[in-house]
DNA sequence: TAGTGGTCTAGACCACCGA
DNA sequence: CGGTGGTCTAGACCACTAG
């Protein structure tokens, strides 16, 4: 724990347990890194971080406010910041039904997202994701085998990520996400259980690690009354 | 434009020219520092635009890497960072059909989103918004008419968001979106020309201004074959 | 061990804002 | 004008990674 995240944590707390007036700036810069021990910019890095969140704005020469937050979310929500689905509905048990499981060659566009050529093989999975024994979401994805060797039924019924990270000890950067709605199609209505007119709300995603190389195209299917997709966006 | 700006200009203009191999790291940030006449921190901060911007990609004890970026967009794209229609489909002509312009007092959940109370009146402006002349996303806004007084026809004709910034001198500060796939509504089949079976990217968007207040509650229901939205999520 | 990024300091000057 | 956030400096030490 860096001292500008235990910086980070406190303010933190403080605004949400209302120590500061909503219609006031928070203290100065200044004060707030002498009351705490920092330099000031130790004590911006972690007013950065909140504002980042959305939690505080910065208005120059006038002070730093409180953002009025709205909350009711009865949704699932994937953030921009969460990653995997286990990460995503924390407390209930996740399963999956392998739909397919094969080794094969590339497209052309796949290879291209995952910076690979066409005789590089790549898994092609298709699995069907449930949470608390329901179908949330059917996902097909692409994975060079070379890159993440040894993926095994087992893992696939469990988490992909965790394999990645704890047993590869491989690292996961980020990922680029386009989000878009779809028409379902029979593959949906049959494992999602969703009706022909209901709509699809689909995350396309490329993974990348620690070190920047792609290491997962894949398609997530969402069922379009059980999952949103949130942002955030502060102005500089 | 301020130094660490410049900096990044450069750096991102050498990365997609191909300046640096793909596949070492970039020199090291010291060694750019000087080259750039700035400080470390400086140089740090540069580098971290970049960062952010999925560009590239640190690796503690390591270097610092290019990511090979995916791109290949044939539709319109709602990125985390655009704010309002004319600033997304720059260059064609934006025009607006207005269908509903009143000023009511708000519902609960209305007022919640906006923080004000339920006799504070709003604007509640339902607009089609057309791009070429072909129709691209239906548009459901309320706006508190006291914080934005003023508006007429003719600005919802063109933007609100000028408006705001221009005539009235607020400033933006962000926003808080959440991204759903929805069924498409008679209104949207009506005036969006899509059929019953298409489903809608809807984009539930609250933007607050400068100082934190939140001047917008709006629903933007898109047209699923014209718009996708894509975020870049880095891990730290 | 040498080299990298991650954090932190104690200042400084500038840009913007309200009174 | 005084006070705020925005930027910038020239160092320092630490954490991590490779050879």
């Amino acid at each position: 724990m860096t001292k500008y995240e235990s910086i980070a944590n406190e303010m933190r707390r403080r605004i949400k347990e209302g120590y500061y007036p909503i219609d006031q700036p928070i203290p100065d810069e200044l004060s707030l890194a002498g009351e705490f021990g920092s330099s000031r910019m130790t004590m911006r890095k972690a007013l950065d971080l909140l504002v980042s969140e959305g939690l505080l704005f910065r208005k120059r020469g006038h002070g730093t406010f409180i953002i009025q937050l709205f909350k009711n979310q009865t949704l699932n929500v994937i953030s921009d910041e969460s990653l995997g689905l286990s990460n995503l509905v924390k407390g209930k048990p996740v399963s999956s039904k392998i739909i397919q499981f094969t080794i094969e060659f590339p497209s052309e566009e796949v290879a291209g997202h995952l910076a690979i050529g066409t005789q590089e093989p790549v898994y092609h999975i298709i699995r069907l994701r449930m949470v608390d024994h329901e179908p949330y979401v059917m996902e097909e994805t692409f994975m060079p085998s070379n890159l993440i060797p040894g993926i095994t039924e087992d893992i696939l019924h469990a988490s992909i990520y965790n394999y990645i990270q704890q047993d590869l000890d491989l690292k996961i950067g980020g990922a680029h996400r386009t989000i878009m709605a779809d028409k379902s199609t029979e593959l949906d209505q049959t494992y999602l259980g969703c009706e022909k007119v209901d709509p699809i709300l689909q995350v396309v995603q490329v993974g990348f690690l620690n070190n920047g190389v792609p290491f997962e195209y894949s398609f997530s299917r969402h069922r379009y009354d059980k999952f949103v997709f949130t942002s955030v966006s502060v102005k500089k």
